[in-house]
DNA sequence: GCATAATAGTGAAAACATTCACAAATGAAT
DNA sequence: ATTCATTTGTGAATGTTTTCACTATTATGC
């Protein structure tokens, strides 16, 4: 069966707000209390959720604890996947820090730059490491993962080492589209673009 | 006519990309050779811009400079919109720099907190105002969209009062859904669900 | 000027995603 | 026990987006 892309997308949200759930202590809840929370329709989830299996309980909707088991199941979340940033600049340094991850089962196990100011640095308790040496760190930490935060010049070359290390995994701030091998992953953030479909939006009104 | 979400998302990836293609210098480009620039199939580039008009030429494509007004004016970009971000923290601060805003038309008009460490201080040239003074500046500056980088808990307390003050576009990076009147467009940044999507895909390989 | 190649634009088909609507199960109330 | 309300899971219907396949037009080389 294919799985919709944006079903993946609602899962991870799906799972978020089960988490701030269980950690208020709500024990069930129901598609449709779900789905006013998290900004869809019930059946949107229902439907989500059906792809992998069927998890609730007709009267009574999900439990909680159960439901944020199964979904990180699903996304892989369960082993707390280990994640490198690549470019320790404004954004990196924004990202390193960012709770949200680490919440959400990701590590930030390391983190690169190429410049000598930044390298053998400390960044929230991480120290920089050389980009040059990333195949040798990647392989010792375990990386799976990469966020790519270096400037667009070097977006490219870096996704060629990092993808020549075994990286299957890419989530890139730069915007330029990325060649990669067909297995490896990118998913673009790119945020010029948001703000472009907003305005668009606000032209239109 | 209706025209697909993802053409705008899309038409504002065009922009950049022939934005850069005029910096070179290039003249000419055909839904070929921009589409393998962008990541995209031909087809899919002539469809998009079929929803607004016919900016080509059989035999030899598009000219660069009038595709990228012609893209300018469907999004609305030509005047400059004028930008807000409210929250100086690790995000907000990354942002307030970053050149891809302002090379593509927006303008970061001004910057919000309610620390008083931040209040007063300057942050890449721009004075960081009173969240508490928000509407009256808005509306001196002539502010029309909104980036939110304040923590999670603050997040619909500072939307109530920006969509109060007349702000009809949100891009938010707190990872919770906002409720705002249905005249208000907001598009969610969410990095953490990004990853978990990407972890979903690495699990099946 | 003519043959050939390149390319845009676009209906129609196919693929994909959401929404509807209802059967079946469960829970709550009496 | 029976009734009524709630809720899931899911085929089918509907809606949306992408891709195909073709026509018409322009450019190029001879
Ligand atoms: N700053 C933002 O708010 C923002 C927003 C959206 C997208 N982006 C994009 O994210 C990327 C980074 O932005 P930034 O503002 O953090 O830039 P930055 O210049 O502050 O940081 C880039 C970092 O990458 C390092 N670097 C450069 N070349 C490298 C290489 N070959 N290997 C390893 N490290 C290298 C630099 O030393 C620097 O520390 C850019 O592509 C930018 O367009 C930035
Ligand atoms: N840091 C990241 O990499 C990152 C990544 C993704 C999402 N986010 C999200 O972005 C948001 C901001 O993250 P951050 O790391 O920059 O947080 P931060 O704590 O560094 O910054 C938040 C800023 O908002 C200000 N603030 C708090 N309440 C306010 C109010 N009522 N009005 C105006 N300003 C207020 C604070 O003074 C602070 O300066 C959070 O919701 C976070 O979940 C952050």
């Amino acid at each position: 069966m294919n799985i919709p892309e944006r079903t993946i997308e609602r899962l991870s949200i799906y799972y978020r707000h089960l988490y701030y759930l269980a950690q208020q202590g709500t024990f069930n809840i129901s598609s449709r209390s779900l789905a006013s929370i998290v900004g869809e329709k019930p059946e949107t989830i229902r439907k989500d959720l059906s792809y992998f299996g069927s998890f609730g309980k007709t009267g009574s909707g999900y439990v909680v604890n159960d439901l944020k088991r199964e979904i990180a199941k699903i996304l892989g979340l369960e082993q707390g996947r280990r994640v490198a940033i690549v470019g320790m600049g404004n954004l990196g340094l924004a990202l390193v820090g960012y709770k949200g991850f680490e919440m959400l089962g990701f590590k930030i196990a390391a983190v690169f730059d190429n410049s000598l100011n930044k390298i053998g640095k400390k960044y929230r308790g991480r120290l920089c490491h050389n980009i040059a040496d990333f195949s040798r760190i990647a392989r010792q930490e375990g990386i799976e993962m990469v966020i790519l935060t270096v400037p667009t010049e070097a977006a490219q070359e870096i996704t060629k080492l990092v993808t020549g290390s075994g990286i299957k995994a890419l989530l890139n701030f730069a915007p330029v589209h990325l060649n990669v091998p067909k297995d490896v992953r990118v998913t673009n953030v790119d945020l010029a673009t948001a703000l472009k479909s907003l305005s668009f939006f606000v032209s239109r009104r």
